[in-house]
DNA sequence: CATGAATGAGACTTCATTCAT
DNA sequence: GATGAATGAAGTCTCATTCAT
């Protein structure tokens, strides 16, 4: 092999001084990468340009110059961890399942991204919670949670028409399933001790019973 | 009483151009209130000193001569927040009635907070997501958290004891019930549209529905 | 005297490392005079905002707290040089005189003004050239010098009313005249060791010559 | 001739992809051309390389290569600039005619430069109100005025011999013309609905009048 | 020869904090 | 006690310049 750049560092900061050409994609997800990493260890107001460029190990200019000015940065970082997340445990879910299998791989899923993902989830975290317009409000609280809310609620329609599911409140079901989730990451993150796969288990069996018609076809698995 | 300033502003920025010297409490509680609706308003990072300062209708010397750096005064203001919502919550419940009306009551009380105390709960989201400790790690989710799950757990135990409640994970339903509450909270503050006590009352059976004992002395309200 | 601030010292820092207080109107000046100076000194584009406070003996803040942006403390320091340009020239000139008169008074005057505001001719020059609109386009050419055209168009006529001055076209000439001073003081700020006095009567007698009644009233002074 | 590039683009951004090998001299004044529209449009300030590299279609690092720091790509548009208008205007010239037809054809040309070479006028004009030396003195200034004033107190010198022109110190007067020409260039500039050749022909007749032979064999132009 | 990705210095601006009044 | 003028430390952003390709 002549390539003499064999290493592959995919979001880690090169530090050998010498200046590398990679490719603008390249570059915009080594930069993405850093920016996460400062925004789930010290959060937004720290997620300086200074610190985003030191972790993603380029220049602070060569941040500016990828994703223009600082909000366009966590904008732009914000849609492509929604993006990655949603990606990933769309791929590993089945979603044509009876309903109440999909809500355990769903838990099961939203509880292994706190393993596997769990700086794009805390920078996720931080994201939601203060980037804002340029008149001041949130910007991803709503858009972000409705089409989820939205997805959820086709889930538990198909459910109550098939029958896995009782009768109940599609919208306020979402809003409380969605909640629950988003605890639970926060508690397994805050709780690195505790078995990921038996807490999210519990925590879906909690929702299940919410919500499964009783006598339904869906008991509890064996 | 020859003072001319018998009104009482609560938490309003006087306008009057005179200097009035109040009780060293008085002057807290109006910064805090000033504190609290930047915060709501404009989010963390733009609640700056001068904002809170002439929210509050006081001079930005003030803030600190009384708050400290801009630091504590955010702490502050989180604690006297938390306290506040905490206190106001308890008088209003019967917590030594049977469990599930125990839930419904607590739920219609957050529901209510978000029509009584929008600002307080603003602000304290945004405390929550963004206060961080000297050495960057969150400052406020771990602790207040912790204690509300384990008043929760007790809360449910009981339940489980005097037999309204069916035997599961408290600890796995602490962290559904207390996501649930703040997603609905989040929620009906973004659509306010929305019928806030039908909205709490049938988030309170689909968590009672988790919960209750199947065949229990406890069915559904009439 | 009580006044323990006896000192003036208008437009010079204070290299004292005290903070003092002053009030608004002494700031502003003070710190118009820094920017005049360096404008003078250094040019616009080496006018920065450091160099200004540094040159006015404030903080950097101060600029900004004052003046707002640098464009904002460019344009008042433009306005406010020309106001007192305008205002003192105005003030030494009989303009109701004879007007070939007014005409080497008003030369005179200009060229004294090389003498005793040299930094704001220079700065002057250098904001007329530099300032521009948000969309680019230069922002006093034309105001500035529209006004002054209209009253030298003015002047010229009364005099052609009067018999001292002969027919001819006010607007070229007025372009004439303008440029004719503007270059003599530009002349003279590179020349100092020319006779200014005399130059500008020179100068005069000849922009007379050509605009004069060649058998009118008024001839040559003696 | 193997080169496809036969067309001339002067000053021209070649928009087709391709590399295109020109001679040196060809890049030189490709890039000029840029650097004169980018300095008439936009200002001195807002002539980045990156906006001259883009307008004369060639890389930032081109502009470099040929002409070092940006100073000196100033720098040499400056001299270029002035090298030309000097070389057409005088080629357009019988400088040997009778002073005050030289005059009226010098006024007429530059006026008409308005017309022909407006980028170039105002170009020159950014650069010499803006280049400094090291020392952070203005550059061209002195130099450009100094060789022009030379030039013209001679022509002056030859009609007062040659009795055209009355007496009158030719120092003065070379200021007053070029101030009275300069001015003339900008009131054209930004005033395109006058008649330029009539108003440089006034304009004109105003400054023989003011040194011409009162009783001369030169009188007014029939 | 030619490009433009990459760097880094430095400008502007904001704001927590201090302190003379 | 109370004010807000004043400071200075960052932070964001631009852009001249360098250099790998």
């Amino acid at each position: 092999m002549d390539d003499p750049g064999g290493e592959d560092d995919p979001g880690g900061a090169s530090t050998d001084g010498r200046r590398r050409r990679l490719s603008e994609d390249q570059r915009r997800q080594q930069i993405l990468a850093g920016c996460i990493r400062v925004l789930a260890r010290d959060g937004y107001q720290q997620a300086t340009l200074a610190r985003v460029a030191r972790e993603a190990g380029v220049s602070k200019g060569l941040v500016s110059h990828y994703f223009g000015d600082r909000d366009s940065l966590m904008d732009q970082t914000a849609i492509a961890i929604i993006d990655d997340l949603r990606t990933g445990v769309a791929r590993r879910i089945d979603s044509s399942a009876a309903v109440p299998e999909v809500v355990r791989s769903a838990v099961r899923e939203a509880a292994g991204l706190g393993r596997t993902s769990p700086d794009q989830l805390r920078a996720v975290d931080e994201l939601v919670h203060n980037l804002r317009d340029a008149d001041g409000r949130p910007r991803l609280d709503l858009t972000v949670y409705e089409s989820t809310y939205r997805a959820q609620r086709q889930l538990f329609r198909r459910g109550q028409t098939e029958g896995t599911l009782r009768q109940f409140d599609t919208r306020a079901m979402a809003v409380v399933y969605q909640g629950a989730i988003d605890a639970m990451i926060g508690y397994l993150d805050a709780h690195p001790d505790v078995d990921r796969e038996e807490f999210a288990a519990t925590t879906a069996e909690l929702l299940i019973t919410a919500i499964r018609r009783p006598d339904g076809p869906e008991g509890r698995p064996a």
